[in-house]
DNA sequence: AACGTGTGCAACCGCGTCGGA
DNA sequence: TTCCGACGCGGTTGCACACGT
C-alpha cells in the first residue's frame, strides 16, 4: 500500500506561482511565520495550494535572504569542491553558500557547471600533444553500473600502445603491467605489453577525484610526442581485487564522469 | 515568419528520516 | 515499540524562452 497524498492534488492548483499568490505566502509567513506546519498553512494563508509547494516556493524563491543571479568564480570552486568530497548532497552543498538554495546548486550543476568541467578536461587532454596520423583511435569502454573505484576496467585486454592517461592525484607507478612513461612532464602512459584487462593502481585510501579524468586511446603504432586529437574514451572505474576499496560516492563518481563524458 | 532544438530553472514527485502520540 | 504525519532531500519533469535553420 502507497502512502497517502498529503493533499488532495484534484483540488489543489499546481504550476507556476502567480505574484497574488506569493505575495499572499510572503505576507502570511512575515506575519506568522511558518508555525511549524507547512500542511496546514495554505488554509490559513488562503492559498488553494498544497503544503510541500508552498514549503518549496518560500524556501526557493521567496525567502528574503534568497541570492538571485550567476554563481561567481569562487562559488564554481566550493560547488566543484564539495561534489568531490560529497557527492550530489545538495542541501548540504547549499549550507557553505550564503543565499543559494539546494535547487538552485543542483540546477547550476546540472546545467552548466558540469558542462564547465567537461571543457577543462578537454583542454587537459588537447595539452597532452599526441598527433598521431593518422588520427588516433580510441577504446571504447563501456560503462557499468557496480563495483568501482582503485582499478579501470578494460573489459576486453589491453593492447600494445594503448595510452592512458592517469589522475593527476596518483602515483605513476605500479600500474601492475608494463609500460612507458611518455614523457616527464606528461601525466600519460603507454601500454607496452597486452594487459588482462585491468589496470591497478597502488592507491587503497579512494583518492580519487571527480576532476580526474582517465583517457585511453591507440597510439597505432605512431610516436607518442604527436598530438592528441578526437574521441576521448570514458573508463570505468572498477573494483576486482578485494583488498581495493571502494564507496558508494565512488560509484556515483564514476556514474557522473561516464555521464558527463557523454555531452561532449 | 515558422518551425525545431537546446537551455535554464521552477516545480513536482516519491522516498527516507524524524519526532510525537 | 510501533505507527503515522510531516519534513527534507535528490531526482526528474515540464514549460518558457533563446537560438539556429
Amino acid at each position: 500500500m502507497g502512502r497517502a497524498p498529503c493533499c488532495d492534488k484534484a483540488n489543489v492548483k499546481r504550476g507556476p506561482w502567480s505574484p497574488d499568490e506569493d505575495a499572499a505566502l510572503k505576507t502570511y509567513i512575515q506575519k506568522h511565520g511558518t508555525g511549524g506546519n507547512w500542511i496546514t498553512l495554505p488554509h490559513k494563508a488562503g492559498l488553494n495550494r498544497c503544503g510541500k509547494s508552498c514549503r518549496l516556493r518560500w524556501l526557493n524563491y521567496l525567502r528574503p535572504d534568497i541570492k538571485h543571479g550567476g554563481f561567481t568564480d569562487e562559488e564554481d570552486n566550493i560547488i566543484c569542491s564539495l561534489y568531490d568530497r560529497l557527492g550530489s548532497r545538495w542541501s548540504v552543498i547549499a549550507s557553505h553558500l550564503p543565499g543559494r538554495t539546494d535547487n538552485d546548486v543542483k540546477n547550476y550543476w546540472n546545467t552548466k557547471l558540469k558542462r564547465k568541467l567537461m571543457s577543462r578536461a578537454q583542454q587537459r587532454v588537447n595539452l597532452l600533444q599526441y598527433s598521431p596520423s593518422p588520427p588516433v583511435q580510441f577504446l571504447t569502454v563501456p560503462f557499468k553500473s557496480e563495483p568501482f573505484n582503485s582499478c579501470i576496467d578494460f573489459s576486453a585486454p589491453l593492447q600494445p600502445n594503448y595510452v592512458l592517461s592517469q589522475p593527476s592525484s596518483l602515483m605513476q607507478q605500479d600500474f601492475g603491467f608494463p609500460f612507458k612513461e611518455t614523457s616527464a612532464a606528461s601525466s600519460s602512459i603507454i601500454v607496452e605489453n597486452n594487459s588482462d584487462g585491468y589496470i591497478n593502481w597502488p592507491s587503497t585510501n579512494g583518492a580519487i577525484s571527480s576532476n580526474d579524468l582517465f583517457l585511453v586511446g591507440l597510439l597505432n603504432g605512431h610516436d607518442c610526442h604527436e598530438d592528441l586529437a578526437g574521441e576521448i574514451a570514458p573508463c570505468c572505474f572498477s573494483n576486482p581485487s578485494a583488498n581495493m576499496r571502494s564507496t558508494a560516492s565512488d560509484q556515483t563518481k564514476s556514474h557522473d564522469l561516464h555521464r558527463s563524458l557523454t555531452y561532449s
